[in-house]
Order: C-alpha cells, then sequence, then structure tokens
DNA sequence: CATAAATAGGATAAATTTATCCGAAATAAG
DNA sequence: CTTATTTCGGATAAATTTATCCTATTTATG
C-alpha cells in the first residue's frame, strides 16, 4: 500500500513526536533502533519530511529532529504521507489509467474510488497525536 | 496501490474475457495492444494467470488465451490480484510491522483495517463478468 | 577561535520490479 | 511428416526503489 520508504517516515514522524511531547529531540540512530528502519535511509526520508515542514531538525551539537509541541494535534498523516508518497495514492487510476477520470473511467473506477475515499478520509482525519498517544500509552507499536 | 504486473494483468484478463464471451481467443501482442502494456512482460503476467488457472492459454497455431464463458461470472477480481500479487494487500501491517496483529498492532492498525477491509470485500465481490460487461457495452476503458 | 557533535546532501551500491530477447515445446493444418 | 504459428520459460537488461558511505555544513560549548 505505502512504500517502505512512507512506512518509515510515519513511524519516525511518530517516534519524533513521542519524543518532542516530552520536550527530548532524538537523532536517526535512535529513531531508526526504535522503529527498526536502516539509519542512512531514515536519514534520508527525515530530511524529506523536514523539507515538507513536517518535522523540524536542528543541527550541531545537540541537535536532532523535533516537533513543535503544539503543532502535534494538528499534523495529519496525510501529510506525512504526502511529503514522501505524493498524492498518486488518492489521485491516480487503480488500474494506471493515464488519470483517473470519471469521464473516461477503466472497469473499477466506480468501486475503486469509494476504497481510495476511505484512504482519504482515514489519512485527512487521523492525527500525529492520536498515533503518538498509542504509543506513550503502550497500546501500539512501532516495531516487530 | 496494485503493482504494475498487476494491473496489466486485471486489465488482460477483462480483454481477453470480453473476447471469449464471443468465442475468440486473442493473442499477448493483441492484448498489450488493447492495454497498452509492454507486450513481452504482458506474456509473463499471463503465464502467472495461466498456472493459477485464471486464463487457459492453447499452444500451437490458432492458439491464444481464452477463458471458459461459464467460468466468467465465477472469476473474482480477488483472484487475479492473488495471483499476481499474493495476499499481502490483505494481511500485511500498513506500516510494515513482521505481521499485522490485533494483540500487537501498529499505531494505525485499527483505522487501517477498515479500509483494508473495505479493499478486501471490493476485490472478492466484485466479478470479472462485471468489468468485462463494461467494457463491452463501452461505458469503461482500458487504455488512455 | 577551536573542537566536537550533529544534520545535509551527493555519490554509489544492492535489491526489486519492470521490461526485453530468444530458443524450446506444442499444436493445427496441409 | 513438415511447416507455420503460437505459448512457455530461461537469460538478460533497464528502471526504480531501497540502502550505504563519505564529506560538507552547521552549531553549541569551552
Ligand atoms: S479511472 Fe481508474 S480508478 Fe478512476
Ligand atoms: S498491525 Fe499494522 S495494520 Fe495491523
Amino acid at each position: 500500500m505505502f512504500s517502505k520508504a512512507c512506512e518509515y517516515g510515519i513511524k519516525a514522524t511518530i517516534f519524533i513526536a513521542v519524543n518532542s511531547s516530552e520536550n527530548r529531540r532524538v537523532s536517526p540512530k535512535e529513531i531508526s533502533e526504535e522503529i527498526d528502519s536502516p539509519q542512512a535511509f531514515t536519514a534520508k526520508i527525515l530530511q524529506a519530511l523536514v523539507r515538507h515542514k513536517v518535522v523540524k531538525s536542528v543541527r550541531g551539537a545537540y541537535g536532532g529532529f523535533e516537533i513543535d509541541k503544539g503543532k502535534i494535534a494538528t499534523i495529519k498523516l496525510s501529510q506525512i504521507v504526502f511529503a514522501i508518497d505524493g498524492d498518486q495514492i488518492y489521485k491516480g487510476c487503480g488500474l494506471g489509467l493515464h488519470t483517473c477520470n470519471e469521464k473516461h473511467p477503466c472497469p473499477v473506477h466506480d468501486k475503486f474510488m469509494v476504497v481510495r475515499e476511505e484512504l482519504r478520509d482515514m489519512l485527512e482525519n487521523t492525527t500525529l497525536e492520536q498515533l503518538a498517544l498509542d504509543i506513550k500509552s503502550g497500546v501500539a507499536f512501532l516495531k516487530i
């Protein structure tokens, strides 16, 4: 469904949120250990998230990645996915036609739209805060 | 969402169904032209569909691909997807945890399950016949 | 200012997916 | 039986995604 890069990006962002809520910056090393992902690759994905202003990076000694506490409740899962995988997952045709078009639909268009809208709805109505809370309370996990 | 191979496989199967319903066998060349896909790659995907008994192949002169007329109404979209992409799309964790597990869920598990079930439901309740009819009646298209 | 610690980013490699090529095997028809 | 036609399947190549490595740049601190 999502690319590996996107999976890592989502988990990394959640982990950063959990730590930022407790005023701790985290490094790519710490992140990749906690979410069980390749470190250098994860660092690259974090760069993309920084460029898209989903997370903030602080360079130099005592630096690391963080998210403004106040922003955690406003960041939606959709923003993370969009920063990494783009919007093809919402907008693309399920059978790969050049564009998904009501007027020139592929055979699965109507049925596919329902699923895609459900996904879009889910991504746009899930906040980083909700996800981070489940990690903090120990009801959800980021690895294994 | 689906791999290229799966997209080609679905469109190819629909095209074969349309033609089989009119007692015509079709070749990979004809198929790839009608669904706008690379010929040799499409042929490989057709082999997989034959192995999984979704379509039938007839070798030699006047051969080609076909689907038993009576079977067209019984083949579900899920069978095609499963033959090519496997069941990861139903069963895999949305964030790439080793297994999707109610007892050890990732942070998006509950919400992701809803979308995934919607997709499974869609794939298992869409028959090849429905898809082929939309092509025959000209309300849906296999390319562009 | 010097130093150590940390992210940024370019170059490169490995793995996977997508795509091509070609000879082998099968089959209908003459 | 021979020939033409057609799928099968292995080998290979190209493209994309995933992953690693190394140097440059930034920044806090002494
Ligand atoms: S045209 Fe294929 S999903 Fe809309
Ligand atoms: S554990 Fe991640 S989707 Fe179920």
